[in-house]
RNA sequence: GGAGGGGUGCCCGAGUGGUUAAAGGGGGCUGACUGUAAAUCAGCUGGCUAGGCCUACGGCGGUUCGAAUCCGUCCCCCUCCA
């Protein structure tokens, strides 16, 4: 008997909260659970921060059970205030419609929406058109406006001030619940933790006007160990799309993680067996870097997809260790030869290629002495890479410790 | 609609006529130390044809030798009243 996917998902960190934990357990182990979980549509691409939801559905789906992979149209209309400081900027139609079906792709990399197992909805389908006045009789007279106000997702916006556009934003998140329950049978939402009253809300509506019980559970909200949310970074959201990050600075994202992380990130984003990632995560002081690495990789296979990831794994070991590896995976640049034989200016193809922000950057940058053209740091600043600088591989520049990209000439 | 308060660099936040590319903090970056980790210490953190110029304190216009700082106007946000 196979072990109840419930159980799974707590030993690896996945819940936080749930409505019922031993009547969830009960569905899961004694028939086809069919589940959801939302995505706004307000960007083209999901990034890590969704990736806790997505291996979560993989979990379950693995197990047997059906997901629902809604995408937001209609309420990404309205916008999300839970825990926000400020509303979001409104999108236009089109957009929306365009980011819902560019995730919905991207879902269908991780779950079987092609081969039927998973149901790829957009909401736009049923909120777009509802009435104003029918909906507020049989939905909206269900909510009270004494409970929401106390909810915690407000209290920020309470004080900062809340449209009544947003205020709506978890009575249509409910009303997706209930529908979905209707039309699929949907009796479990998953949400982010921060999702958790927007849940409850739809679990109350269905009891209350289908009289059943639903249920609802939501992810923990991952931080890194420095605090940070997971998923950010200063250059912006880790983004899932190979086209907005390359899978060699995807693999970089992981194998550069916090040690303190290391344990939490492989339950969480690899499949790896528990017993392995107990062993992994007791290596210690430089060997954790042997665990950073399966986790890298086996994150970046996820994603990327397996060649993807041995790509970035070799080209990691070209530039960072001293033996081994394979340089072509490293970010690369292809210039014409008549440029080099001009003479070509540091500061210049170190902006060009964006490892500096600005030519003002790479000056100073340089001036700090992390510069260095084929691991030779470069001290003069009106430095210029000559024919004789490339080897058969191309010119390597390397920004600070960790950023490289790679020149290849063409005649 | 009325009264009051406010919009400053990636974020928070000082600054109320010149020495202000704008204190301080956070974040980020570089260097040292390391293990592509953390912590710590030091430096840097608008752009450029680089020691000179340009752009910058919500928008536009004005006063002035000179404005983030004064005046006018517009936009936006907050608080209280309606």
């Amino acid at each position: 008997m196979a072990e109840n996917v419930f159980d799974i998902l707590n030993e690896r960190g996945f819940i936080a909260q749930v409505t019922d934990e031993e009547a969830l357990r009960r569905q899961f182990g004694s028939r086809m659970v069919t589940f959801y979980n939302g995505y706004d549509s307000t960007a083209d691409s999901l990034h890590v921060g969704h990736l806790v939801t997505i291996m979560a559905m993989m979990h379950l789906e693995r197990a047997g059970h059906r997901p629902i992979g809604l995408v937001g149209g209609g309420t990404t209309m309205i916008g999300d205030p839970s825990g926000k400081s400020e509303m979001r900027q409104m999108l236009s139609k089109e957009t929306i419609e365009a980011n819902g079906r560019a995730i919905h792709a991207q879902l269908n990399h991780y779950l079987n929406f092609d081969a039927g197992q998973a149901i790829a909805i957009n909401n736009a389908e049923w909120l777009l058109e509802l009435n104003y006045i029918t909906f507020l009789r049989e939905i909206g007279r269900h909510f009270s406006v004494n409970r929401m106000l106390a909810a915690e997702a407000y209290k920020q916006r309470l004080e900062r001030g809340l449209s009544f556009i947003e205020f709506n934003y978890q009575i249509l998140q409910a009303y997706d619940y209930l529908e979905l329950y209707r039309r699929h049978g949907c009796t479990l939402q998953l949400g982010g933790d921060d999702q958790w009253g927007n849940l409850l809300a739809g679990v109350d509506l269905i009891r209350r006007i289908e009289g059943e019980t639903v249920h609802a559970m939501t992810y923990p909200l991952l931080t890194t160990a420095s605090g940070a949310k997971m998923g950010k970074t200063a250059e912006g959201a880790v983004w899932l799309d190979p086209n907005r990050l390359s899978p060699y600075d995807y693999y970089q994202y992981w194998v550069n993680c916090d040690d303190r992380d290391v344990e939490k990130l492989l339950k969480i984003f690899t499949f790896l067996p528990i017993e392995e990632i107990n062993r992994l995560s007791a290596l210690e002081g430089a060997e954790i870097r042997e665990a950073k690495r399966i986790l890298a990789y086996e994150a970046t296979v996820i994603t990327h997809g397996e060649d993807e990831a041995k790509a970035a794994e070799a080209a990691a070991k070209a530039a960072f260790s001293s033996s081994g590896g394979d340089v072509e995976a490293i970010p690369t640049t292809a210039l014409p030869r008549s440029r080099l034989q001009a003479g070509l200016g540091v500061l210049e193809i170190f902006a060009e290629v964006g490892l500096t922000k600005s030519r003002s950057d790479a000056r100073r940058m340089l001036q700090q002495g992390g510069i260095y053209v084929n691991d030779r740091r470069i001290e003069d600043v009106s430095a210029e890479l000559s024919a004789s600088d490339e080897a058969v591989e191309g010119i390597l520049l390397r920004a600070g410790k960790k950023k490289y990209h790679r020149l290849v000439f063409q005649d």
